[in-house]
DNA sequence: GTAAGCAGTTACCTAAAGGTAAGCAGTAAC
DNA sequence: GTTACTGCTTACCTTTAGGTAACTGCTTAC
């Protein structure tokens, strides 16, 4: 049994509250999943994402891009075409996604097996 | 560019997602840190948190008790005392903790840097 | 000329998460 | 005997996340 200290203890807290900020809801990480596994067009990333919609969806990349995650690029060739792509900084996210799917795997596993 | 593999995709998506309906939340793991940071009473967990209150706190220790996350444990003495602790499956979370904390600090690095 | 695809937007609604404030039963301290 | 601590619960309210459905302007395909 440790002894508590408070410091220590916020210290650890709070940079898992400012990460699980931008991360956590129903829908970021699936739609970065989504787009770095080859979806870049706004149709393509609905359709990869079981029961997203579009006003959703719109939302959530709007919100990802102010967070530098992905990159939204119009080419105004005709018909204009809309690109959203991963940023570096998003494969900074690879780790967490990770661990994430690993524990997901494995808590999928424990809670059938019961 | 990736070809999108939907199966494959969708394979990394639907972990993820289940993790983070275990653990996403204003307060969950805050409360894990908590409590494996050596608080284990009711009070201590809750004065440990800045701003969670009781109502909260004690929704979110049923939750995770039943995630079997943590175990609530009565001592009968008198006066009845309360113990929370972490489990050891609650252990298997460390990674997770790890890297969501290693990517806030540095998200906030990123951020206060602007 | 009508249907269908693109990248969204709009108005409206529901459900869930979270917050506020008060209170309760028990104990123990002053 | 009043105050304060424990571990909660209750009723009520607000805020936010998320969902539905329709519709826009533009383009190309049949």
């Amino acid at each position: 049994m440790k002894k508590a200290d408070h410091t220590e203890c916020l210290s650890a807290m709070l940079p898992v509250r400012d990460a699980l900020d931008v991360i956590s809801g129903k829908w970021k990480l699936m739609i970065l999943i989504s787009i770095s596994s080859g979806n870049h067009r706004f149709r393509e990333i609905e359709r990869s994402i079981p029961k997203i919609n579009s006003k959703v969806l719109a939302k959530e990349l709007k919100d990802l891009e102010e967070h530098t995650l992905i990159k939204r690029t119009v080419y105004d060739e005709s018909p204009v075409i809309v690109e959203y792509i991963t940023t570096p900084y998003a494969a900074s996210l690879g780790k967490v996604i990770k661990e994430l799917r690993d524990w997901g795997v494995n808590h999928r596993k424990k809670i059938i097996g019961k």
